[in-house]
DNA sequence: TTCTAAAATTGAGTCAATTCTGTTTTTGTG
DNA sequence: CACAAAAACAGAATTGACTCAATTTTAGAA
């Protein structure tokens, strides 16, 4: 296999994803008309739709991107955690934050957001939910670790902790995003202040 | 005043209101054209639109009449809260949840949601910002009853607390409307689990 | 009552996402 | 090297939210 199809079809991927992230960044997804990103990809208005069912599934691809690069970086702090709960919460959110701009800017991140409340059965509406998913399941690994270690004490609901955790994260992040003028650093300074209270509960 | 303009004004706004809330339920808020919401009220496109500016905007404003409401039934729990930290949080909580599919349907708050972190600088976007931040500071005011009453520790953050649960909680619905399946009685036994930590964390 | 300016209404027209149908390209077979 | 079936492509047509210029209605003054 690996025929002229089948590399043409990636080619194609491709050259819409670039095509899409450019006018997505340059003119925001309602500004990114379908037209324009078919001409840029040098593809059919037809063709992007046999490759997407709809314009917010371009964006979600470019979305899920982003995301698995932060999953990935997080890895790294579940291996081995700081020293200290407050600490390693605040390693980890931070990882998540601070390369949540990297390629979406504030705009793209409320139309995903907004796209997969409103289509949670499309594609990408699942995709997103999965990810979300496996965000919350980092920090609950993350809570699982330290309790092994012993800073978190080993009666505690580890998973519904985890949860509060993601969840109160995930809400600040979306308030963030709808302020264009919000910064991170504030954003981070809150959470943690939030997330002080639980600390002071679950630590060993 | 209160002339016929006045009269007529409000007559118009209550048919549009009427229409589109019949409309949105039967036929969801993408089945409902405008051109049906405008017949169905017996106004112009056009006249809908001087009214509203935009779709989105005639959902936010049944929305706000249904948080308003649950707002409002709230405030008599602040007022005089179960005497026990729990079961404060939960009867609060439980009326807003109880009381969240009354005038709108699952899809409808998905589409508000959607609406409201797609365009938080619209009309209704901004009016969403402002219900949730109503009921964020309805959960603080629970709390800090609660310090006042001595069943809170008083050295306790409560706003961070408040804003903890309020955010958690406000996710987890978000989760809860976007399954078609998802059932209140689980939504509650959730929230309540999480919020277990939490209690044990704050409690005298 | 009559007239005028302001306010409101109207619906045909615009714009952009999505659909649909006919055409082209690719693949595998004889 | 044909050829038929399958897959993919193209872009014109459709659809529905929203706009806007023309028309109608109302309020208030003379």
């Amino acid at each position: 296999m690996s025929g002229l199809r089948e590399r043409q079809k990636a080619d194609r991927h491709r050259r819409i994803i670039d095509a899409a992230t450019a006018l997505f960044r340059e003119a925001g997804y309602e500004g990114a008309k379908i037209e324009a990103i078919a001409a840029q990809a040098e593809v059919s208005i037809g063709t992007i739709y046999n490759y997407y069912q709809n314009k917010g599934d371009i964006l979600g691809a470019i979305v899920a991107m982003e995301v698995n690069e932060v999953l990935n970086a997080g890895r790294g702090v579940v291996a081995s955690p700081p020293a200290n709960v407050g600490d390693a919460l605040d390693t980890l959110i931070g990882i998540y934050i601070e390369h949540s701009l990297n390629y979406l800017s504030k705009e793209m991140w409320r139309q995903a957001m907004a796209i997969s409340t409103q289509l949670p059965d499309s594609p990408f509406g699942q995709a997103y939910t999965a990810l979300d998913r496996a965000l919350t399941e980092q920090i609950r690994a993350l809570i699982m670790r330290l309790q092994e270690i012993g800073l978190v004490r080993s009666d505690i609901d580890g998973p519904a902790v985890g949860e509060l955790v993601f969840n109160n994260m995930n809400m600040m992040f979306i308030e963030f995003v709808k302020r264009e003028e919000a910064k991170i650093p504030e954003l981070r300074a809150a959470i943690k202040r939030q997330n002080r209270i639980l600390v002071a509960a679950i630590g060993a």
